[in-house]
DNA sequence: AGCACGCCGACT
DNA sequence: GTCGGCGTGCTC
């Protein structure tokens, strides 16, 4: 943890400024001020909002002390355990303060010219709520403690998840981690329900974490029936700032028992937190990839760990780290079985395309298996990870390949576009080659366009959907979609990963995934894992139907040990045997990575940052590869290249690049290349 | 990030 | 002779 205070100097108060990249600026001091609280301070030509993070020391006595203008609050608006815990975040992410609090903060506070409300409603210290300002609550709340024996819902656990849910309550009150590993339709969900009603119970609160806003009205349904009179507070990117600072206030002002969001609503101020759920722990989009980079999941363990309360960790499909941490006693694991799924009624089929005859990417068995499913009146599911009609466009005479001029990447033939998937640039479809003028251009591979498109004219009678973020961006609603299958209506979906999780379609017995070689051969070391997820995950929702459920894979290389260790012995035999090849590449979960990228026009500059990295790091005994291109070289007519920090030892790499950061502000040697540190980076690419 | 300072090209 | 291009550096 980085401390911030000093003794030598003069004594002064110490602001995080909102917008200023930086941790701190020290201003005048002000004795009476509270940390947490806001202040609107002086700051170059311009005046800011600043959240005051302690007394502090100037050392330099050329810098003159400006005064702080206006204090806005008389309490700490950020709760000191709060703010801790960004303290913690800006240390292991090495990320500015100030960029931990933008994210933190609603965005209401982050802006001086705001009005500004001093007449916020204090808790007072037992948790409870001085009334006054009855107009920021939005629904009447009946007292907490009465509200849980009286649930709407009445649901009898079985015995596994009465034992597990026994675990999580006796640790109530003080920190422990529990990884909750259930199969798909195991009950995961209730098991949460019990611990949170006996937080609830005890007039504290829960906060849970799902991955993403597709599961969200599903499951704050769920929520509402089972807890009918406590507060719910509800955090993703669809709702308005307006919303989302509402439900801050009054989660600070303790009248909120249950918040349910997506990975930012880690930093929701409550402070009378009693547990904290993550669903999907494995899932990638808990780490954020811009901005501030940061893994939801290992800071919601940091925050359990501060505020002395269980953390569970739920997933059907664990990650790797998480297994690992169980194996070694720092999770306590907990396991549900399914009440559904069983081996007999879930049957996976690995078709060879090298000797099957296949159309638009989909082999003629796999037409027949999907032929079947549907004269059993079934639903059938068709993955692919890559949207547009193909991904390249070639031309049959010269052989030119379309590429995008300011990516090294090829351009997505989409139905009138060519568009590149990784800068937004497109053009209309040119009618012949811009090389040689050829009318001959053919598209090479396959998108959800294309296999929507063939699976229309072979099965006619049959009712399609396709669903990618293409596709949901012209029609808003995915829940649309959504109730239309899970009604019966759609006999066929098309679609991406985005449908790959938290969807209960009664009648699916086929899942169909193509292309999954892109994953099996893969150089990103975590390929396979997530392979093996998506798979699991997916192969879950055809195991509920009335007839077998069915997992068909295609691929070129069948008898992919890996693959075929996942297909016969299920998730947890696919993790025993990636964890001996992790172990033997001394990679994560053995060994902890930083990837560090620099980006210039022009390529030299980038070369020469992380070569001066690279050596101050090494001095530092950390094990460093590359410099080597990113992945994708050269990304919006940005020359990428990056280095990849490796340690065995987490305390070491913090110390080398918190060291690392301070001398290449002190030598000004970023200037205009843009540099970004990714701890504990999710995927290479 | 903003925003200013600063040193070289095309204009009234 | 100036207006303004955006490279570089600072904000307590």
């Amino acid at each position: 943890m980085a401390t911030y205070l000093n003794s030598l100097g003069r004594k002064s108060t110490r602001v995080c400024v909102l917008g200023s990249y930086h941790d701190y600026f020290d201003y005048v001091f002000l004795p009476d001020v509270v940390i947490g609280s806001r202040v609107i301070v002086p700051f170059g030509k311009k005046t800011r909002v600043g959240v005051v993070i302690g007394p502090g020391s100037c050392a330099d006595p050329k810098i003159t002390l400006k005064e702080i203008s206006v204090v806005v609050d008389n309490f700490p608006l950020i709760p000191q355990e709060l703010l801790d815990l960004c303290l913690w975040i800006s240390n292991y992410y090495q990320a500015p303060l100030s960029t931990v609090l933008k994210v933190a903060l609603p965005k209401k506070y982050r802006d001086s010219s705001e009005p500004l409300d001093l007449t916020y409603p204090l808790a007072d210290p037992r948790g409870s709520v001085k009334q006054g300002s009855d107009d920021l609550l939005t629904e009447p709340r009946a007292s907490a403690s009465g509200a849980v024996s009286q649930s709407a819902e009445v649901i009898t656990l079985n015995n596994e998840q009465s034992l597990a849910a026994l675990s999580i309550t006796q640790a109530l009150g003080h920190y422990q981690s529990f990884l909750l590993y259930g199969v798909t339709g195991s009950g995961k969900t209730e098991v949460y329900f019990e611990a949170i009603a006996a937080v609830i119970k005890l007039q504290q609160q829960a906060l849970v974490i799902v991955p993403e806003i597709g599961l969200t009205p599903i499951l704050l349904a769920r929520f509402k029936a089972r807890f009918p009179n406590v507060h719910i507070g509800i955090v993703h990117s669809g709702i308005s700032d307006k919303q989302r600072h509402l439900i801050w206030q009054q989660s600070r002002a303790n009248q909120v028992d249950i918040i349910l969001g997506t990975r930012s609503a880690i930093f929701t101020p409550l402070t009378n937190l009693g547990i904290v759920i993550v669903d999907e722990e494995h899932d990638l989009s808990l780490k954020q990839q811009d901005n501030l980079r940061y893994s939801a999941r290992d800071v919601a363990l940091m925050r359990a760990h501060k505020a002395h309360i269980p953390i569970v960790l739920g997933s059907a499909t664990p990650s790797l780290e998480s297994l690992y941490n169980a194996e070694r006693g720092k999770h306590h694991i907990l396991y549900l079985h399914s009440k559904a799924l069983t081996d007999d009624n879930l049957q996976y089929r690995i078709i060879d395309m090298q000797n099957h005859a296949y159309e638009h990417g989909i082999a003629n068995v796999t037409l027949d298996i999907i032929k079947e499913h549907l004269a059993l009146k079934q639903q059938v599911l068709v993955f692919i990870n890559r949207r547009g009609f193909a991904p390249v466009l070639l031309c049959h005479d010269c052989g030119l390949i379309m590429d995008c001029s300011a990516c090294d990447s090829h351009l997505t033939l989409h139905q009138h576009k060519l568009i590149c998937h990784h800068c937004g640039k497109n053009i209309i479809k040119p009618k012949c080659c811009v090389k040689c003028a050829s009318p001959n251009l053919v598209p090479v591979g396959i998108g959800t366009q294309r296999v929507y498109e063939y699976l229309s004219t072979v099965l006619p009678e049959t009712k399609m959907l396709r669903i990618d973020r293409d596709q949901m961006q012209k029609k808003r609603s995915f829940e649309t979609f959504l109730q239309q299958m899970t009604e019966g209506e759609t006999e066929l979906i098309v679609g991406t990963q985005m449908l790959a999780k938290g969807h209960h379609f009664p009648k699916l017995s086929l899942v169909v995934i193509l292309d999954i070689d892109a994953s099996l051969h893969s150089p990103d070391f975590r390929a396979l894992e997530h392979l093996g997820q998506l798979i699991t995950q997916v192969a879950g929702r055809a195991g509920r139907a009335q007839v077998p459920g069915q997992v068909v894979l295609q691929t070129q290389t069948p008898k992919h040990a890996l693959l075929n260790i996942l297909v016969q012995q299920g998730y947890s035999a696919l993790v025993k045997a990636l964890l001996v090849l992790r172990q033997e590449a001394i990679l994560p979960p053995f060994a902890y990575l930083t990837l560090i990228r620099a980006e210039h026009k022009v390529l030299a500059k980038p070369m020469a940052l992380l070569q001066i990295i690279k050596n101050f790091l090494a001095e530092q005994g950390l094990y460093v590869l590359g410099p080597a291109p990113a992945p994708l070289a050269r990304k919006a007519g940005m020359q990428r290249l990056q280095i990849l920090v490796k340690s065995n030892d987490r305390n070491r790499m913090n110390l080398a690049l918190t060291k690392l950061r301070t001398m290449l502000t002190s030598k000004r040697l970023v200037s205009n290349i843009h540099l970004s540190i990714d701890v504990d980076p999710c995927d290479l690419s």
